[in-house]
DNA sequence: TAGGCCATCTGGTCCT
DNA sequence: AGGACCAGATGGCCTA
């Protein structure tokens, strides 16, 4: 974990700590400070961002402190599961230097060329291309016939060639 | 050492 | 009302 980001957490947890003990309350004001930092390094700046000028304008209270402890949790939690959810993506998306670790935005623009290249794929095996081999008939035709056997489906073979033209069509 | 990438905190906004 | 989502800010780590 981070040591900033660490650190802030366990600036909180003790705040909350010395909020249940006055009697060792004791750099309250100091630590309040640090809540202004953003604004202070932001002075002077000409495009002051719209999040900088959100800090708190107040010391936070206990309840708020509470709160706001749940709320980082909550919210690493969902980071957690955001970057389950990106591993998984790098597992399925074949790249060259297998042994680097893909960032973000490599495994999402990957992922995009590998859909964009798969839906290419399936559109040289529709009903309408050209196979010598079948007569033809594709294999994409072949390969839905083995999945959905020899009963009439070609209003769903249809639809589904329909929504793949238009995915393509999409991107 | 600069720049890229990342995790985390945070406050505002949206959604249920 | 409370949780989910979003995006800015920050600082640490790593690599060229």
């Amino acid at each position: 974990m981070k040591t900033k980001a660490r650190s802030t957490r366990r600036k909180l947890e003790i705040d909350l700590e010395d909020e249940e003990s006055p009697a060792q309350q004791t750099s309250s004001e100091d630590d309040n400070d640090k809540c202004y930092v953003y604004k202070e390094k932001n002075k002077g700046k000409s495009q002051e961002s719209a999040k900088s000028r959100r800090r708190r304008q107040t010391p936070p209270d206990k309840e708020h402190s509470v709160r706001r402890l749940e709320s980082n949790e909550r919210e690493r939690q969902r980071m957690h599961k955001l970057n389950n959810a990106f591993q998984a993506l790098r597992e399925v998306i074949p790249h060259v230097r297998a042994e680097k670790k893909l960032s973000k935005i490599e495994t999402l623009t990957l992922a995009k060329n590998y859909i964009n290249t798969l839906t290419a794929t399936i559109l040289n095996m529709s009903p309408g291309a050209q196979d010598t081999d079948t007569g033809g008939v594709g294999k994409f035709y072949q390969h839905y016939q083995q999945q959905h056997g020899e009963e009439d489906n070609d209003e769903h073979l249809q639809k589904y060639s329909t929504q793949i033209h238009s995915f393509r069509q999409g991107s």
